[in-house]
DNA sequence: CCTTGACTTAGAGTGCGCTCGAACTTGTAT
DNA sequence: ATACAAGTTCGAGCGCACTCTAAGTCAAGG
């Protein structure tokens, strides 16, 4: 597989995939005819992964710690594990603020849904669904 | 209130604070004692506000636009719902990705949490543990 | 009065994560 | 053979959201 299919097949742009090479976070690939990268299936598992880390809002940075604890083999398993572990614990903070921030918003919606009658302002909206829902 | 005690009632730095009103995400706040700027305590639960909009990730471009329609008063309110329901749906989305990545996550930390005798690879950690699941 | 610390402005700098451009080489279809 | 699509490297540039610096002004306690 080239480096256009690869883009194709994982929505990462060449540039990028370039550019992920370059810091270490993808494996240096190996240039079968002559200058031209040659990726095979496995890396897709991978950049599957990082797209993950990055969706839970991993740093590159740690990202490339990841990889490079990958790359060094098995014997880094429990570190790789430790790391995924911290990870986990922040990403489920974030989800818990995330759903704390949902229900403000919703009181607010709840708060302007009901004022098609012209407000003072908005404070006011708010106000008044407070009291509604004590 | 001067803008130091606001920033430590907030968390927000006197710069970021400064910033916010250059924008335009704060409004442009009075200069009682000439220059310096004076803050009554309403300016709290807008910034409180800010902060929950910035925690679901909601751009700054997107929290201007917000802004500006609570500067023009009252006849906004329907749009500013219809801006708050969009956010709020991105919100929710992003939380689900966030917990189909958890569990990815879980299943990985669990891959490696079984192997305390050597693996070749952490792909076959992971592998042994999708037959597992099956 | 004088010090000290908080305030002011305008504008430059930072860190992150890409993203793009230039100039060139290689691979493939006709 | 020729065209042209897709690849290469290197380095510069960008958008976001701050963050900091410089050079100065102001205010409250001793």
């Amino acid at each position: 597989m080239k480096i256009g299919d690869l883009a194709r097949r994982t929505g990462l742009s060449t540039h990028t995939i370039r550019y992920y090479e370059r810091i270490g976070l993808l494996p240096y690939a190996s240039r079968a005819s002559s200058q031209q990268r040659e990726y095979d299936a496995s890396i897709l598992v991978w950049i599957e992964f990082l797209g993950r880390l990055k969706t839970t809002g991993m740093p590159i940075r740690d990202k490339l710690r990841y990889a490079r604890l990958r790359e060094r083999g098995p014997e880094t398993e429990q570190d790789r594990r430790i790391l995924l572990e911290e990870h986990r614990t922040k990403v489920r903070t974030h989800i818990a603020e995330l759903q704390a921030c949902l229900a403000v918003l919703d009181t607010k919606i709840a708060g302007y849904a009901g004022s098609d009658m012209v407000e003072k302002n908005d404070d006011a909206a708010t106000e008044r669904r407070k009291r509604a829902v004590r």
